[in-house]
DNA sequence: CCGACTTTTCAGAAATTTCTGAAGAGTCGG
DNA sequence: CCGACTCTTCAGAAATTTCTGAAAAGTCGG
């Protein structure tokens, strides 16, 4: 029990919790090492290591990261392996994700408005919906702002 | 192709969505009947039968859209069957449930905080992500006031 | 270019999630 | 209380998601 294993646990814990935050399940423990490591960057072979996991759920767990832009890949200065790191504005990154199932959410309640009349419950329960993520839509640019005044 | 086969459309393809949003399947499906329904209030079998789905996986969405708050049960006026409807807060509450998620990503930061020393470069990105989460969850409250004063 | 090493791809396997159907529990009118 | 109807529970089936292993592709030093 020690600190390599309490790493290793608070690490997997971490990683339930990205995965209930949407995040698919090897994602989310390929998260956690890039979040628990001590050392700048890894390598996908160090990451199927430390997991036990396979060399392709890794590349797969990498690309999904790298597409939404939590980790960066690296100049590799002479190596053949690649090199990764979590990018610093990841965790805005990861919020900001949200916006695009706000925007659906926005669209399928526009859609839903179109197929009603004026006086249905149904249009009036959809146009309630359409001006909360409306409003939320709206709010996002600010608060990110906050966000990057704060730590700026 | 008329009215009620593009209700139909326009539910389903709400239910995607909310599955997006991190929604069960039969969960999203029967939200979107809520939505969509002319009627001030639903059955469990009304429900069932729009979706062409069993009684018990209908029982299982209801519970847990209960459970979170999105619907409420009616006092069913001599009636044996339940009537269920959209609650008016349904999606300040669906997005207040992200909270559950940020004080979990909180809590698993500041456990991975307590086992790392302080110049560990692991130590740095928990406290970082510590710091977002811990922002946008004293945002929440503000941002929430704002929409109940703009539509009351 | 070649050889050694690493990453990516993808078909099939494994695991997980989700749905169904039937039995049982609950409820209301009579 | 009884009978009719509705809702809930739960074990097993179905569907979906996720992982693995091996082959192919890519990359770098020499």
């Amino acid at each position: 029990m020690n600190d390599r294993y309490e790493h290793w646990q608070a690490a997997e814990r971490l990683a339930l919790t990205l995965i209930q935050g949407g995040l698919q399940r090897m994602a989310a423990r390929t998260l956690a090492v890039f979040l628990f490591t001590d050392q700048e960057s890894v390598t996908a072979g160090e990451i199927a290591g430390q997991l036990e996991a396979s060399a392709g759920s890794v590349s797969g767990a990498i690309k999904s990261l790298l597409t939404v832009g939590l980790i960066e890949r690296l100049p590799s200065p002479g190596s053949r392996r690649e090199h990764y790191r979590l990018r610093d504005d990841a965790w805005a990154t990861l919020f900001t994700g949200q916006n695009t199932v706000i925007q659906a959410m926005l669209q399928a309640a526009a859609a839903g408005i179109a197929t009603t009349d004026e006086g249905d419950p149904a249009h009036q329960r959809l146009t309630q919906m359409h001006a909360f993520y409306d409003f939320l839509l709206g709010e996002i640019p600010a608060l990110l702002h906050r966000w990057h005044q704060q730590t700026g």
